[in-house]
DNA sequence: ACAATATTCTAAAGAGCGTTAGAGTGCGCG
DNA sequence: CGCGCACTCTAACGCTCTTTAGAATATTGT
């Protein structure tokens, strides 16, 4: 009986692992730590058939990763727990840490962007705070008001060119995004620095922040 | 390319995830949480075929997540570092937070173990240091030798029955061994409180304590 | 050099997962 | 009421992973 159970409860450990283990289902868990969002919003951000998307989030549902409720017409999904973002947090930094590939990969797409300790996490926030860099939010604005990160402003990439001069060009722009797969932050950078703005990205989501024991900020 | 490479990214990581989705791989990697251990001795220990551990421990090292190397006629696994247990035990925090099959499984395998917090970590290190309790680690002797509690004592579960005199009959016992999956500590605990000792067992093992960012002891 | 031991490699069967399409369900609006 | 929308359920295909057995490899001791 001992090893019956005992074997029971890794698998029960082993279906979140499961749910892990798939590509699709990784990038809809970091887009869900961004915020709640509908089968709909979800499918079309990630390129994923609607209908695989639900099969998907049935399989994140069933390992108790995210949680849906229905509003209205539409069935809204997010993740049962701040831990889990968490938790996608820490995969990825091991995967990033061992595996090679990725290394490479990562390099490649970041092309630069910083990889923040908790020490530089914790001198932006202070820069922020004191008014010498801007932190600037680029994902879409409902994304920003879910949470973000402290001191941060929202310019969601898609109206960035149009409202540049709402910022300073005397200081630095840190831009962030979901996280360090996420390209929208590389391509403000790209914009700013093009226009004569001194602009950098960071590598940090919400997920990264808040997994690094830092406090976000969310909209009244 | 952005999308495709996107894709790549989460697929890297979704190789982690694919080789934390099976129950047998999770038990090998928290008995190498206890140290590093040869194919046949992890064999013996998870009830597993040597050849099927060998198929195993071929998926968790490209996946990076353990390393190999030789020592004379045997071939030695470890864990790649010290991340990959906490990996380990934040996959199975959450899987016990939110998996409800589990945590009725838990609560009767754990049978009133205790569940640590920070502080209750905090203050039986304090008393341990102090002498007021002995924390005892019931693990196989090497096992302690690669790593134990702050302050533990070393006696296998297998050598309890004659060095019950080693212990003290004024002093809580408080015991541990490889997690809350593992059954050792549980037969102790009833093992000593037969005999007449104050005993009980808490939860964690080497991985969950480090998990909670306190130091382990190493033997010299 | 040869036998014994520990482990890996190869091949093959079976189970399980991802994906797609079509039918079905629940909600809101006219 | 009934139509349209958002989503889920079911069934089926192909593919990948698990598992087992047998052959192969590397190392030690004689």
């Amino acid at each position: 009986m001992n090893r019956v159970t005992k074997n029971l409860l890794y698998e029960q450990v082993a279906r979140v692992g499961k749910a892990l283990a798939s590509p699709k289902r990784l990038e809809m868990i970091e887009l869900l730590a961004q915020g709640e969002k509908t089968v709909e919003v979800l499918a079309r951000e990630a390129a994923i058939d609607v209908k695989l998307t639900s099969a998907h989030l049935r399989v994140l549902k069933e390992s108790r990763l995210v949680q849906s409720h229905r509003e209205g017409r539409f069935i809204s999904y997010r993740l049962a727990g701040e831990d889990v973002a968490e938790l996608w947090s820490r995969l990825h930094e091991v995967a990033s840490k061992y595996v090679v590939e990725l290394e490479v990969a990562l390099g490649q797409l970041l092309s630069g962007a910083e990889r923040l300790t908790s020490e530089t996490r914790a001198s932006l926030v202070a820069k922020a705070a004191h008014g010498d860099i801007v932190v600037l939010d680029v994902r879409p604005n409902d994304e920003y008001r879910s949470a973000h990160l402290p001191h941060a402003r929202s310019i969601p990439l898609a109206e960035l060119k149009r409202r540049l001069a709402e910022l300073p060009r005397s200081k630095e722009i840190v831009a962030y995004c979901r996280g360090p797969f996420c390209m929208m932050s590389a391509e403000a950078v790209g914009l700013l620095r093009a226009r004569g703005f001194r602009a950098r990205k960071i590598g940090d989501g919400v997920a990264e922040w808040a997994a690094s024991g830092l406090p976000l900020e969310r909209a009244a």
